[in-house]
DNA sequence: CTGTTAGCGCGTTCAA
DNA sequence: TTGAACGCGCTAACAG
């Protein structure tokens, strides 16, 4: 048996109601009374219990975040940031690793005060939303093709910017690596504009494929693309993984960053600052997407309405990878 | 608000109790009645109130797991295997990514019946495993150094049989790839025993200092090893995606699997078999380990005793991977 | 300031 | 076979 706020209150010489709101720092008891049924409760390792709680105040103060996919650096980047923000406002996060569907199902039964969905692209079948619920969802990564409010990044801004960028500094052939072989609606939209913006703008471009979004594949295909005759002078990475190794394999051809190559990267996390050469990149501030989310949960578990579809607006922020080519035809 | 037997009774004409009892399918129900509520129960969308049926019930029917870093392809699927199988015996899974001891505190407010917890080796600071709560704590990769039941993998037993393997086949001259530069307990044991069964069998032996436990990293431990003048006829590898990288490295430099290099991998996980070269592997099944572990939390659970420590003994299995170096001295 | 009381939704006696 | 009553742990309203 777990020890309950009862347990507390006979050991504390008071009534339990008194426990109560000692604990919940009311004004109304005593200051010795309450730092005395702190002590107590700390000593008995008291827990409150949810379920009890839950029902009498409607607020579990947990979130569910349902992952159905377990991957890639940014993504967890992401999910222990709002994990950290959440627990700041003494919010629980809660996670599930099962289908949609039955994540929610799960989250509806333990009562959380709102759920956010990280809608990985890549699972096969849709998602069935209909599943009965007036817990608050947010979902991240579908723009408004679903009936809930959404929060999304413009992804084929983010490429637009690093086009202009490398054909600002001179850059007239360049190319993409990110194409994973699996259809993943989240790349699509970055190689599309990726091919638009480099026609516009009169640019050869390539699109380099790849098997998935591992470092290792950056590497290869980086390898790839870099020993043919003519190479391009700049690269234009979908992710932070997949530069990690195509900056591996430029140092193994001795070509030297932002010399010889210049790189723009997607995604824009920490790491990217700290890497032997720091990254130009594009993308939107991984913290400012957590603060977003947060953000938007705390509105949503209020009530108060938040926008259908919230998307958010990549930076292109240079750092040391990019530089004028060697020979720039300006 | 949603709905509740009340709801149901009122609508079905009959006391909120029998309405719980038919529910929970009790035979003290009339058949009529009971088909009666559970046609309304659905049409009102009646989903039961977990927050007051545990207060009753003391069970949750949830299990927690703590998985404070994310990474690794065997760990995650181990994950999703435990996931599996507790929902098949109606258990839902919860995830938390938070440090160990606030995992736990979170689990406890919300009652799960047990929790599960993935040592993370790599933590700096060991938890601190005397928080309070009877819940019953499941964990795995720390045999014995913690004051809970715990299940592990003889690691070290497991490059012994690699070892002989090798040894068997006529192996003289090998290497191991997979000491990370970072501390790691888990791959400690393993080099350990690497060092002491090749010398005991007067084999030539090297260890490759890698950087990381992923693909790249063997990739590039191998590529360097493999390019020496004399190179070893075989490769121990500390894990699946480690060995990945070395076929890769094996395949660029054309170097044919087995006949001109063996490879034994660590990790016995269902990808090992659909690779182009089928593996041969050392370690314990993953299915197996995921079998032990939830069988040994629904014993928790009961409240039967379990051991304190239990440790799972790797197995050899030949594959495809390896075979007689070409010119055996044997 | 502190204690008493009621009730959140449900499962489980015990009576009817 | 059904229903009434109690209590799980907690918060909130009210009374002392």
């Amino acid at each position: 048996m777990s020890v309950t706020i009862k347990d507390i209150a006979e050991r504390a010489g008071v009534s339990f109601s008194t426990v109560s709101k000692a604990l919940r720092n009311s004004p109304l008891v005593q200051e010795k009374t309450k730092q005395k049924v702190l002590r107590i409760a700390e000593e008995m390792g008291y827990q409150p219990n949810i379920a009890a709680r839950r029902l009498v105040s409607k607020k579990s103060q947990a979130i569910g975040v349902v992952w159905p996919s377990v991957e890639r650096a940014t993504t967890g980047a992401l999910i222990t940031l709002i994990n950290e923000e959440l627990e700041q406002r003494s919010y629980t996060t809660l996670l599930s690793i099962n289908r949609i569907e039955s994540a929610i199902a799960a989250f509806h039964r333990f009562q959380v005060d709102a759920i956010f969905i990280f809608y990985n692209h890549e699972e096969q079948v849709p998602p069935d939303f209909r599943y009965q619920t007036n817990i608050p969802i947010l979902i991240y990564g579908v723009a408004g093709r679903v009936p809930y409010p959404t929060i999304d990044v413009r992804r084929d801004r983010a490429t637009m910017l690093a086009v202009r960028h490398l054909h600002e500094l001179g850059h007239r052939e360049i190319a993409y690596i990110g194409e994973p072989s699996r259809f993943d609606l989240l790349q699509v939209e970055k190689i599309r504009m990726f091919r638009e913006e480099s026609e516009r703008l009169g640019i050869r471009h390539s699109v380099v494929p790849i098997d998935n979004m591992e470092t290792h594949s950056g590497y290869l295909a980086a390898k790839r693309i870099l020993q043919q005759k003519q190479r391009p002078t700049a690269i234009i990475s979908g992710s932070y993984d997949l530069t990690r190794g195509i900056m591996q394999a430029a140092q193994e051809l001795k070509l030297s960053i932002p010399e010889q190559l210049s790189i723009v990267s997607y995604d824009n996390i920490p790491q990217s600052v700290t890497l032997e050469v720091p990254l130009t990149t594009v993308g939107v501030d991984i913290a400012k997407i957590a603060d977003k989310v947060t953000e938007t949960l705390l509105h949503l578990m209020n009530e108060e309405s938040v926008p259908l579809s919230i998307f958010m607006e990549p930076e292109l922020v240079v750092r040391s990878s990019t530089a004028a080519p060697l020979a720039a035809s300006r």
